[in-house]
DNA sequence: TTTACTAACTAGCAATCGTTAGTTTTGTGT
DNA sequence: ACACAAAACTAACGATTGCTAGTTAGTAAA
């Protein structure tokens, strides 16, 4: 795998001005500039325009499966692992918050094939993460919830961390990952 | 206002495309070729792309914070004042999934008049999201959580929505509202 | 019947897009 | 000092972009 530090550059400059703009409002040209190069020297180090969106959204998910597969084959009870998925979620979106932030509405732009690979890992995140919420149902670690909209649910807030994590990122990495678990598993009514 | 129902038709047609490909990869000669017609009859109905766009985002934008003004001003108690501004949302997700679908990410594409419209509306929303939430714990509705994030998670389930939605679009919508008020107010942990 | 308006059309422009071809510069190991 | 490869450059191509100009058919009011 090709991975020269111009490279690794290039792919985190991409990323931080598809995330300010959007994949598609990026151009070639504006890429370069970031780079301080022209355009065409930027084929010295990608092959197409679409490659750098591949390389970052295949990768990201790649690395949320990998956290997901760890967690699976770990002999934690199912509440513990509930709690080590949303702990490297958090992990995740704070190391690579842009590449993070193009995972929502970008992957629509990847070709045939990268769209295909990039679901199907999804997809598989999201069937792991419901049958840990299933689990703890079935062990009475949490009440006998719908596991659907419960997986929609924390998910979602997972998903959309990055978009609010620029604006807050003074605080707490920690206090976030604490106060997180507990509102979404624990929930804020008062006992 | 000019709301001729071609004009409505094409806002509708012009959301639908925006969702399935994001708006600057949507070209006019697309949502002219979805209204049947050629590219430069659009026109007729519209001054710019951008104004499609804007439509869009600031009608939504001006329903939610609608919705949001009638419930701040109602007698309610805050946790009640909670449950209506959730259901209203589900409910606006429903009602217009595809311009909704939209707000997460395409506002970057408005024109500064108008970014700078829509994101003062949503400021105001999420300022009176948090305002209802510490009245929820200053009345010892709900425990101290941290507002902040308390906030930002239950926003991000609620922004997220539509995503999930048509998937999964033969939910009850009232189920999925007393779900979803049970999951994010009350919390999953078995009691 | 004339007039005015709406909404469609054809033709095409200037700008920008991603990308290629061919060339020069730069840096490195011998 | 020299050879070679990596990485930059200039020039430009064909396609697509949002949009304008000018025209025409249909409709409704005067």
């Amino acid at each position: 795998m090709n991975e020269s530090s111009r490279r690794v550059e290039l792919m985190q400059k991409a990323a931080n001005l598809f995330r300010k703009k959007g994949y598609a409002a990026t151009s070639i040209r504006d890429i370069a500039k970031a780079m301080e190069m022209k355009s065409p020297s930027l084929y010295n180090h990608i092959k197409s325009k679409e490659e750098i969106l591949q390389v970052l959204l295949l990768s990201m998910a790649e690395l949320y499966v990998k956290g997901m597969d760890d967690v699976m084959q770990s002999p934690l009870n199912p509440i513990k692992k509930l709690e080590r998925v949303i702990a490297d979620h958090i992990r995740i979106t704070i190391e690579h918050t842009n590449a993070v932030s193009l995972i929502p509405s970008d992957w629509v732009h990847l070709d045939e094939a990268s769209r295909t690979k990039f679901l199907q890992m999804r997809d598989r995140y999201d069937k792991d993460f419901r049958s840990i919420l299933q689990a703890c149902i079935e062990e009475d670690y949490i009440e006998a919830v719908d596991v659907e909209i419960a997986t929609f649910s924390i998910l979602s807030t997972l998903r959309w961390l990055f978009s609010w994590y620029n604006k807050n990122s003074e605080i707490n990495p920690l206090l976030l990952e604490t106060e997180l678990i507990r509102n979404l598993i624990g929930g804020l009514r008062a006992s």
